[in-house]
DNA sequence: ATCCTGTTGATTGTCAGACAACTGACATAT
DNA sequence: ATATGTCAGTTGTCTGACAATCAACAGGAT
């Protein structure tokens, strides 16, 4: 018989836990310090210097450590590592609090309905027979002023009704990674400049006519399912949104 | 004695090459195929495992491939490898090459001179005293209708006035990427959305207050400079930017 | 003095082989 | 029918070693 086997879980496996302890490290960091070398990083965080080595090429890869070979491994001079950019999905909730910033939530809408069919091309689905979605529109205030108009439609075999309940903060994002069913994995969000109409003028208090800038997102699992379609409309000024973009090697 | 030893040269290093084949075999497959095992793969790419997992890793970073523990390795259903992405720094006039359209520069100006204050803060440069810049500003236009209006503003140290010739095709990114002297990384590119002013709607042949797409961008090389600083905006409805987010692993 | 050249130590890049953990499918027992 | 055990296949990790590159320094030639 075999021994019960405490089988240890192993809840998060060792890359991640070094890319966590890499990330608060860095974040300690001045610009242009150098790592400790390889081997002692590995042992200092009780992984292989292999395990290690895939970990640092990620962050190279997202130009956050730069390495050169027979010199070592060094942070670059200008990433503010607390303030992503766009590269990473956080919900705007989560991103606000790191910075301080109270959000409210205000015109909260929600509904279940059949999907129409721009939403049903947004979820990546046939168009002939309509699934039905849960819809929830809100507009998101920070310091009393807002923000961003937000629309989140996803199927009802993800996420229902019930779950928006009156501790709702504004973030469907954030519901759906409690959710440990659902393997997240990336987003695709397209990026582009649209005037104000009147209907998203009175929400956010802004005049028709102005320069919002609208992220259309699918939220993907990793079976390759889209799980949440997403509109958004961000008035300029208050959330500054960049992006990394790494030089193609020719 | 030591045998002569043909010292090989070594031009690429393996995982450079490991990349570019695995993109050329990524973008010959279907999505969701599985990719061969890693020790097939390994073999026959003639490079250790190792060093194909860190490439690898980097291709899952980026969401173009999946991998399940104890299952194998999948391409995702979503990338257009050939459309890229913001992620990827690449000239207007590349993409359009690439995607069959034909572009020409109309309303090209170049001029050296100091930097403005806003100029000599985009490139990272201490405000006390100006140097002097190559300010190069031209409107794009794909299928002769006008698509972007950009400025470059380069340290002379790095471009000057005669690389500007009579066959600039509109990328100063371009011209910058053929001298190897220049080692680029990354860059930093910020994105609003801004009502379209009186001199740009007129090179643009757009209304005056109609929404575009500001990118600001700085370019940065190896050693932590800003080679270029480029201020671009974008007509709505010619090219689509897109950003594939990865999920924050909580 | 200045320039060139080789040496040396440190660090990242790569390799080979092994084992651990996980998954899915199938067979087996309850 | 429903668990449970087994097994082969795959990714995740580890260990130890060697190769390639770089910066700094010493020594010699000019």
């Amino acid at each position: 018989m075999t021994v019960p086997e405490p089988v240890s879980l192993n809840i998060r496996l060792p890359h991640v836990q070094v890319e966590e302890a890499i990330t608060a490290m860095i974040g300690q960091m001045q610009p242009g310090d150098q790592l400790p070398t390889e081997p002692a990083l590995a042992k200092r965080l009780g992984v292989s210097r292999a395990t290690l080595r895939e970990v640092l090429r990620t962050f190279a890869e997202r130009g956050i450590l730069v390495r050169r070979q027979g010199v070592g491994t060094f942070v670059t001079s200008r990433i503010p590592i607390l303030e992503t950019g766009l590269e990473v999905l956080e919900s705007l909730e989560r991103m606000a609090k790191r910075l301080g910033l109270a959000t409210k939530v205000a015109h909260l809408e929600t509904c279940e309905r059949a999907a129409t069919p721009a939403e049903m091309a947004g979820l990546a689905l046939p168009g002939n027979n309509p699934v039905e979605v849960l819809v929830v529109d809100r507009v998101i205030t920070v310091e009393n002023e807002p923000v961003a108009d937000l629309r989140d439609v996803v199927p009802l075999g993800y996420l229902r009704k019930e779950a928006i309940g009156n501790d709702f903060g504004g973030s469907v994002l954030d519901l759906l990674l409690q959710r440990n069913d659902l393997m997240l994995s990336t987003s695709r969000t397209d990026i582009i400049a649209e005037e104000t109409g009147p209907h998203c003028a009175a929400r956010l208090s802004i005049s028709p006519g102005s320069a919002l800038l609208k992220l259309t997102a699918q939220l993907y699992s990793y079976d390759e399912k889209v799980v949440d379609y997403s509109i958004s409309y961000f008035v300029p000024g208050h959330f500054k949104f960049h992006v990394m973009r790494r030089v193609i090697n020719k």
